[in-house]
RNA sequence: GGGCGCAUAGCUCAGCGGUAGAGCACUGCAUUGACAUUGCAGGGGUCCCAAGUUCGAUCCUUGGUGCGCCCACCA
C-alpha cells in the first residue's frame, strides 16, 4: 500500500469492477428491501442535495444488501417537462429560432436528442458517488413502459370520473403560455399601490370608491360588491354604476366576502381575472369578461384605445385616464403578494381556459388515513403535520400543460368536440366508430401532462406496472423514501394517493425527510447566488480559476459576477483540494442530523479526509505486521492478551451502536460512533498496545499470533462496519485484509454486515484496560502540563483503591512502561516514603512521578497543583451545597444521593492529597532556595 | 391569518431532569518505525431572556426576544 491515501487512484477502478460483476442487482431470497430514487431531471446535473440524499440511500442499500436482504435501489430520471423544454428553447433562441419554427414533431425530436446528449451526466456522477443502484433497471419517465402506466392511470381515473376537463380560472403563465398547478405558483410580497377609483352611480347621484391593486382589470369589471351589513352602502345595493372608460352599466351587489374595514369597503368584481371574483361571480350569476390574450395583452373586449396593450402598459394608461377624468380618488402604497411562475418568474394571470383536472378529494382521504394510522411513518415525525395540513385543504389538481415535451394527454376529439379518452388512438377510434357507426377523423389533445403526474406513479411504474411483474409483487410497497421536504406536496403526497389507488397499498412504509444543504452562511445554494459547490469538485478538487469561471458563466444576472468572483476568491484562495468520495460521503452522513438544515462546512470534509488517511495508515500498520506471517497465522497455538480481548469487545460495542443508530436513521450518530472507535480506540490505544507485543524481543509466538490475528480480525470487521459509508477505501483495504483474516469472497460489498455476537464484549478486559489507561493518562497529564517531552523517562508510583488494579497493573506493567516511556512502575500503599513527586489524581487512583526527574523547578508543579486544587474545590463546594439541602436528601432518589456522597468523598480525598503534596513540595522548594 | 422549526465554546453542531460534549479554530510540548492528512496535553460556555413545575431545569410548561421555513383569496 502507498504511504499516503490518494482516493482518485482507486475509486473509479473499484466501481467499474462492482458494476461489471453485476453486484448491484437484487440477489438471494432474503427479505425484500427497496428504495426508489427520487428521479432527477434527466438533462440536469446532480447538486449537493442529490449527493447528500444519494449517500444516505446508498448507505441504507449497502447495509441491507450486506445483511442478506434482497435489495433493490431503483434508479431513473425524470423528463422534467417545463424545465427541459425551456432549456431546449433557450438553445433554439441562441440560433435565432423558436419552437414553432420547428413544429411540434421536430421540436420533440430535438429534445430527445438533447436528452441523449446530456442524459449520461447524471449516471456518470452517480458512479463517482459510489451509488449502488441496479443500472440494469434504469428507467426514464418517458420510457414506453412508464408511458403505458401514465395512460392506464389517466384512462382509469377518467372512467371513474376522477379526471375531468373543465373551463375555469387557472394560473396562466403568459411567458411560457401554459397553465400551472397551484404548487407552481410562488407568491412573494412586492411593493405596489392601492388605487382608489371613483365609479359614478348610474343615477348621477355620486360615486362609489373602489380600491384595487390592479386597475387595468377594471375593463373587465361586471359588478361592484359591498358587505350586506355595511350601513354606508346598504341603500345602494341593487342600483348600478356606470363603469368609467367603457360606459357599461354594472350592478352593485352585496356579498359577505367584502371586508368593510379594508380600503373603501367596495370591491370591483372581475370574475375572469381574479380567483375570489370568480367565486363571487358564480354566486351572483355574473358574466365573465375575459380581457386578456394568452400573452396578457388586452384583447378586443376592451375599448379600442386599449387593445393590444401589455397589461402593465394598460395599467398606466387606465390610471392616467382616470386621473384625467377626475376619477382617481387617491393612490396609497401597498405591499401585496404577486403570484409568479416558479420557472419563468413571470407574473401569472388568472385566466379562463379549458384544462384537465384530477378530482383529488376522493384520493386524498385514504392517503390521509394511511399516515394517520401509521402505515406510513414520516421521519422525523413532525413532517406528518405539514402533510396533513396540505392534504386536508387540498384543491383539484390541474394536470394539463400547454407544452410539447411530456406525456401527451390520451384524449381524442371528433369534429363535434366529443371526447374519447383511451389508451391508444386505435382504442379511441374504436369507441368513436362505435358511436358514429363509421370511422371518423380524430384529433388528439394538444396538451401534455404535468411532470408530476408521471412521477406520482414512480414506485410502481418503475417496477413494471401495468404489467404484473415479479418485481412489482416483490418490492412494492417499497421500504423507505428518502427525499427533501420541498417536494412533500409535489411528489410524496401524490405518490401516496396514486399508490393507494392503483396498488391498494402504500408506496413506501417510511419517508425520511432530509434537511436542505445550505452554504456555510446558511444561504440556499443556487447558481444565481454563485455559492454552488459541485459534489464532483469536492471529490476531485478544483483550481481557483476554474471554480471562479464555473460560478460566473451563464449567469441570469450578469451584474452579480464581480461580487460572486470576489466572494469565491476570498472563501477558496487555494481552490478546493481533492477530498475523495469517501470523505464526502462520510461528511454527509455525519451532518445528517434530524430535522435540521445543513450548513455545509468544508472543514468537516477535510477532517473526514484525514480520517480516511488514518484508516489507511492503520491498515498499512496491520498489513506490515501480518502479511509476511500469513501462513503462520492460519495454524499454530494462539494466545489472546487483555488488549486483544478488549479491542474485540470494543468493536462489538461499536457494532451495536452503529446498527442502532442506522435503524433509527441517525446517520450522524452512526458516523460518530465509527469515527470514535476507529480513531480513539483502535488507533490511539490498540495499535499502540500491540507494538510492545510485536516489537518486544521477549514475547512468545502464541501471544504474537493472538495479537496479529486480532489486528486482522478487528480491522476486517471495522472495514465491513464502515463500508456502507465509505465504500471505496474499505474495499481497497479489504482486498488485502479480508483474505488474511480468513474471509471468503471477492468483495466486501457482499460480506455480512458485522453483528455484535461476532465481537463479544469482555468486562474483565475492559476493567483492566481502564486501569492501564488511567495510569498512562496520569503520566501524560503530568508531562503535558509541565511541558516535559515524552522522551524524558521516569519511574512511576501508583497508589490505587480500585479492586483488581494491583493484579491488572502488574500484568500490564511492561506494556505501560513502553507506552508511557516509564523506567519502572511500582504499586505503593502510601506516598509518605516516596521522593518529592509530581502527581496526577483520578477517581480512586494516584499516579506519581519524582519531579526531579522531569523538571528542574518545583514552582511549575506547585502552580499546576494550585490550579487543580481550585478546580476540585469548586466541584466539592457544588456537591456540598447540594447535600446541605435537606429537601435534596429527602426527595432525590437514593442512588443520586449516594452518588453525590461518593463524589464529595472523592473530592475531599483529592483535595487532601493535593494539599499534602503542595506542603511537601513547598518544603523542597524552601530547601532548594536555602542552597 | 394558520402551521412548523431553530437559539449550547470563536465557527459548525451533538446532547441530556442530577458531572456540559465533538469536529474545526486556538495555546504549549513532541520529530527515525502506520499516519504531520500525526501524537500528547491545555485554554475556552450566563446552554437567548423571564416566570413556573421540581429536592434539583441547559433539558419540562408558559410567556417574551431574535432568526428561518411552509401554507393561505383581503380587493
Amino acid at each position: 500500500m502507498d504511504k499516503s491515501y490518494s482516493p482518485g487512484d482507486i475509486e473509479s477502478r473499484i466501481y467499474a469492477a462492482w458494476e461489471a460483476a453485476g453486484w448491484f442487482a437484487p440477489a438471494g431470497d432474503g427479505t425484500p428491501y427497496c428504495i426508489v430514487i427520487p428521479p432527477p431531471n434527466v438533462t440536469g446535473t446532480l447538486h449537493m442535495g442529490h449527493a447528500f440524499q444519494h449517500t444516505l440511500m446508498d448507505v441504507l442499500t449497502r447495509v441491507h444488501r450486506m445483511d442478506g436482504d434482497r435489495t433493490l435501489w431503483q434508479p431513473g430520471t425524470d423528463h422534467a417537462g417545463i424545465a427541459t423544454q425551456m432549456v431546449v428553447e433557450r438553445q433554439l433562441a441562441a440560433e435565432g429560432k423558436k419552437r414553432h419554427d420547428l413544429g411540434r414533431e421536430q421540436f420533440v425530436e430535438r429534445v430527445w436528442a438533447w436528452k441523449e446528449e446530456s442524459g449520461g451526466t447524471i449516471s456518470r456522477q452517480m458512479r463517482r458517488l459510489g451509488n449502488s443502484v441496479d443500472w440494469s433497471r434504469d428507467r426514464f419517465t418517458m420510457d414506453e413502459g412508464l408511458s403505458d402506466a401514465v395512460r392506464e392511470v389517466f384512462v382509469r381515473l377518467h372512467d371513474e370520473g376522477l379526471i375531468y376537463r373543465g373551463k375555469r380560472l387557472v394560473n396562466w403563465d403568459p411567458v411560457l403560455h401554459t397553465a400551472l398547478s397551484d404548487l407552481e405558483v410562488l407568491a412573494e410580497p412586492e411593493a405596489g399601490s392601492l388605487w382608489h377609483l371613483r365609479y359614478p352611480l348610474a343615477d348621477g347621484s355620486g360615486y362609489m370608491i373602489v380600491a384595487t391593486t390592479r386597475p387595468e382589470t377594471m375593463l373587465g369589471d361586471v359588478a361592484v360588491a359591498v358587505n350586506p351589513e355595511d350601513e354606508r352602502y346598504r341603500h345602494l345595493v341593487g342600483q348600478q354604476v356606470r363603469l368609467p372608460l367603457t360606459g357599461r352599466l354594472i350592478p352593485i351587489i352585496a356579498d359577505d366576502y367584502c371586508d368593510p374595514a379594508f380600503g373603501s369597503g367596495c370591491v370591483k368584481i372581475t370574475p375572469a381575472h381574479d380567483f375570489n371574483d370568480y367565486e363571487i361571480g358564480k354566486r351572483h350569476a355574473l358574466p365573465l369578461i375575459n380581457i386578456f390574450t394568452a400573452d396578457a395583452t388586452l384583447n378586443e373586449e376592451v375599448p379600442a384605445a386599449y387593445r393590444g396593450l401589455d397589461r402593465f402598459e394598460a395599467r398606466k394608461r387606465v390610471v392616467a385616464d382616470f386621473e384625467a377624468a377626475g376619477l382617481l380618488e387617491k393612490v396609497v402604497p401597498h405591499t401585496l403578494h404577486v403570484p409568479r411562475g416558479d420557472r419563468s418568474g413571470a407574473v401569472l394571470e388568472p385566466w379562463l381556459t379549458d384544462q384537465w383536472y384530477v378530482r383529488i378529494a376522493p384520493l386524498a382521504e385514504p392517503a390521509i388515513a394511511a399516515v394517520e394510522d401509521g402505515r406510513i411513518r414520516f421521519v422525523p415525525d413532525n413532517w406528518s403535520k405539514t402533510y396533513f395540513q396540505w392534504m386536508r385543504n387540498i384543491q383539484d389538481w390541474c394536470i394539463s400543460r400547454q407544452l410539447w415535451w411530456g406525456h401527451r394527454i390520451p384524449a381524442w376529439y371528433d369534429e363535434a368536440g366529443n371526447i374519447f379518452v383511451a389508451r391508444s388512438e386505435a382504442e379511441a377510434q374504436a369507441a368513436a366508430t362505435k358511436q358514429h357507426g363509421k370511422p371518423i377523423a380524430l384529433r388528439q389533445d394538444e396538451d401534455v401532462l404535468d411532470t408530476w403526474f408521471s412521477s406520482a406513479l414512480w414506485p410502481f411504474s418503475t417496477l413494471g406496472w401495468p404489467q404484473q411483474t415479479n418485481e412489482l409483487a416483490r418490492f412494492y410497497p417499497t421500504s423507505v423514501l428518502v427525499t427533501g421536504f420541498d417536494i412533500i406536496f409535489f411528489w410524496v403526497a401524490r405518490m401516496i394517493m396514486l399508490g393507494l389507488k392503483f396498488q391498494g397499498e402504500v408506496p413506501f412504509r417510511e419517508v425520511y425527510i432530509t434537511g436542505l444543504i445550505r452554504d456555510e452562511h446558511g444561504n440556499k445554494m443556487s447558481k444565481s447566488k454563485g455559492n454552488i459547490i459541485d459534489p464532483l469538485d469536492l471529490i476531485d478538487g478544483i483550481e481557483l480559476e476554474a471554480l471562479v469561471a464555473k460560478r460566473t458563466t451563464g449567469l441570469m444576472q450578469p451584474q452579480m459576477k464581480n461580487a460572486i468572483e470576489k466572494a469565491t476568491r476570498k472563501q477558496f484562495p487555494q481552490g478546493i483540494p481533492a477530498f475523495g468520495t469517501d470523505a464526502m460521503r462520510f461528511t454527509f452522513a455525519a451532518l445528517a442530523t434530524m430535522g435540521r438544515d445543513i450548513r455545509f462546512d468544508l472543514g468537516r470534509v477535510e477532517g473526514y479526509r484525514n480520517f480516511c488517511n488514518k484508516l489507511w495508515n492503520a491498515a498499512r500498520y496491520v498489513l506490515m505486521n501480518t502479511e509476511e506471517h500469513a501462513a503462520d497465522l492460519a495454524s499454530g497455538p494462539c494466545e489472546y492478551s487483555v488488549a486483544d480481548r478488549w479491542i474485540r469487545g470494543r468493536l462489538g460495542a461499536a457494532v451495536t451502536s452503529v446498527r442502532t443508530h442506522l435503524a433509527g436513521y441517525r446517520f450522524d450518530l452512526a458516523a460518530q460512533a465509527l469515527y470514535e472507535f476507529v480513531w480513539y480506540e483502535f488507533c490511539d490505544w490498540y495499535l499502540e498496545l500491540s507494538k510492545p507485543v510485536l516489537q518486544g524481543a521477549e514475547t512468545d509466538s502464541a501471544a504474537r499470533r493472538g495479537t496479529r490475528r486480532t489486528l486482522l480480525e478487528v480491522l476486517e470487521g471495522t472495514l465491513r462496519l464502515l463500508h456502507p459509508l465509505m465504500p471505496f477505501i474499505t474495499e481497497e483495504i479489504w482486498q488485502k485484509v479480508g483474505p488474511l483474516a480468513g474471509r471468503k469472497g471477492t468483495t466486501i460489498m457482499l460480506q455480512a454486515y458485522p453483528t455484535a455476537a461476532e465481537f463479544a464484549r469482555d468486562a474483565t478486559a475492559e476493567r483492566d484496560i481502564a486501569a492501564l489507561q488511567a495510569v498512562v493518562l496520569g503520566i501524560r497529564q503530568i508531562r503535558g502540563e509541565l511541558d516535559v517531552p515524552h522522551s524524558r523517562a521516569t519511574p512511576v508510583y501508583v497508589r490505587t483503591d480500585r479492586p483488581g488494579d494491583v493484579e491488572a497493573l502488574a500484568a500490564l506493567a511492561a506494556t505501560i512502561r513502553k507506552l508511557a516511556n516509564v523506567e519502572s512502575i511500582e504499586i505503593v500503599r502510601s506516598e509518605a516514603d516516596l521522593p518529592p513527586c509530581a502527581i496526577a489524581i483520578s477517581a480512586g487512583r494516584t499516579v506519581l512521578a519524582p519531579f526531579d526527574r522531569l523538571i528542574d523547578d518545583v514552582s511549575a508543579e506547585l502552580a499546576r497543583l494550585e490550579k487543580r486544587k481550585a478546580k476540585t474545590g469548586q466541584e466539592r463546594d457544588k456537591c456540598a451545597a447540594k447535600l446541605a439541602n435537606a429537601n435534596f436528601v429527602a426527595n432525590a432518589p437514593e442512588s443520586v444521593v449516594t452518588q453525590e456522597r461518593d463524589r464529595i468523598a472523592e473530592f475531599e480525598r483529592q483535595l487532601e492529597q493535593l494539599g499534602e503534596q503542595m506542603r511537601r513540595l513547598a518544603a523542597v522548594a524552601a530547601t532548594a532556595t536555602e542552597r
